[in-house]
DNA sequence: TTAATATTTTAATATATTGTTAATATATAT
DNA sequence: ATATATATTAACAATATATTAAAATATTAA
């Protein structure tokens, strides 16, 4: 299935480029060139990826990206900002506004598809909002809820979200540093370290039974199995 | 085994600045200032990522790039370009040059550190991520399981790695000293008699009826057969 | 906004596991 | 029987992970 790209560009001709560059790449293409067209296109289609034009007329760019990431609905859609050429200071304030990468004009299409689709593999575990069970642990995406049988679980955000992952990718090993890119955003620089006292809290918060699940490999990482 | 790193950058305060930074995470660094060196050093060592300086006199920077791009011997190899401060034409132009990536003077240690690791992982040989069987062994890399027949097998690192090194070139002998290259990595220096100490741990975490694959070869070295 | 609160990250320290060596025992070949 | 190679054992060195606590950030509520 095509995921689904919303463009956000005031500029019709680069509007237009963005689409044919994309269509060609087998994405499927929604273009809106103000505020109000965005949000239209967003509550009506399930939009998997968006492109926002950093250089909106009135500030718009900022305040698309603060409202995106405030409504539940688009809290997780990865955002990818459009710069003009190398303002250094809005690209930090993009990627604090809630934007996922940043790719500068001008740029080669390969580089932007690339980045397009590293970005949607990375968001496809999150998008994910089925009920997660493992054991007598249950975890519900949507209501943002935690259970270790019949009791309920307590946990931060980071947490949650290393649970999520290791309850859709188990058996597996995942390096400290892979988890860093998959859990924590490729765009964030931890120590690995940091890793080892979030899989304590979590190993903490259930029981002894539930927490076996969580098992270290030495000198390889962390796994999620029976 | 410790990733090798080639740094080329002219100025020889800002490369030993990158040799400290380097060599402090665990790096072994090799260091060039300018292309004839930069190709002898690459000629002769087996370098697992290249940090370019964009910036070298006379537009060496691209030329290395492209030169490193079109030789089959380093076309693999990771390059990160050093760029001076935000001249986002030259970013197009690196990456369009073959660089997997680029950062931008002034960084932080541990943005670079980061982006390296994230680069070395991803260029990594994800080859040897089958499941490989043998007799009544199973061993899957992905999940780092072990098992004899339904039983699973706890190994250490070390043992982890003989083993499937031995399964996966099964039916051949290999002296102490070409184990030690081959598993353990070059240019580390251990004693043949330690080999011997982790083939009696293998046999010992098997059964009699999988240990006998691991099999001594007097005068010559150990093979793994039926 | 500011203060209060919660969470994440880092750094320091403790603990556990694994790796290496060396000493000794056992086996094998001549 | 002797020389040589490998197996076994155990000590301890080197590494990796767990734990704790404090500092830095982010979030929430007033």
């Amino acid at each position: 299935m095509a995921a689904k790209i919303l463009i956000i560009e005031d500029d019709k001709a680069v509007r237009e480029m963005l689409c044919f560059t994309l269509k060609n790449n087998g994405f499927e293409i929604f273009e809106a060139e103000d505020s109000d067209s965005a949000f239209d296109t967003l509550t009506k289609k399930d939009i998997n990826l968006i492109l926002l034009d950093w250089m909106l007329p009135g500030k718009q760019g900022i305040e698309i990206s603060r409202l995106l990431r405030s409504s539940s609905e688009t809290k997780n859609t990865p955002i990818i900002m459009l710069t003009a050429k190398s303002d250094e200071s809005d690209k930090v304030l993009g990627l604090e506004s809630g934007a996922d990468d940043y790719i500068t004009k001008p740029f080669s299409p390969k580089e932007l598809v690339a980045r397009i689709k590293a970005l949607l593999r990375r968001s496809a575990p999150q998008m994910d909002m089925e009920v997660v069970k493992y054991g007598n642990i249950t975890l519900n995406p949507m209501t943002h809820k935690v259970k270790d049988g019949e009791n309920n679980v307590e946990l931060g955000p980071t947490e949650f979200k290393l649970l999520h992952f290791f309850m859709t990718h188990p058996e597996r090993v995942y390096s400290r540093s892979h988890l860093l890119d998959l859990v924590w955003g490729r765009n964030i620089y931890v120590e690995e370290r940091t890793v080892d006292v979030h899989i304590l809290r979590l190993r903490k918060s259930f029981s002894s039974n539930s927490a076996k699940f969580i098992q270290t490999v030495r000198g390889a990482g962390y796994r999620f199995s029976e």
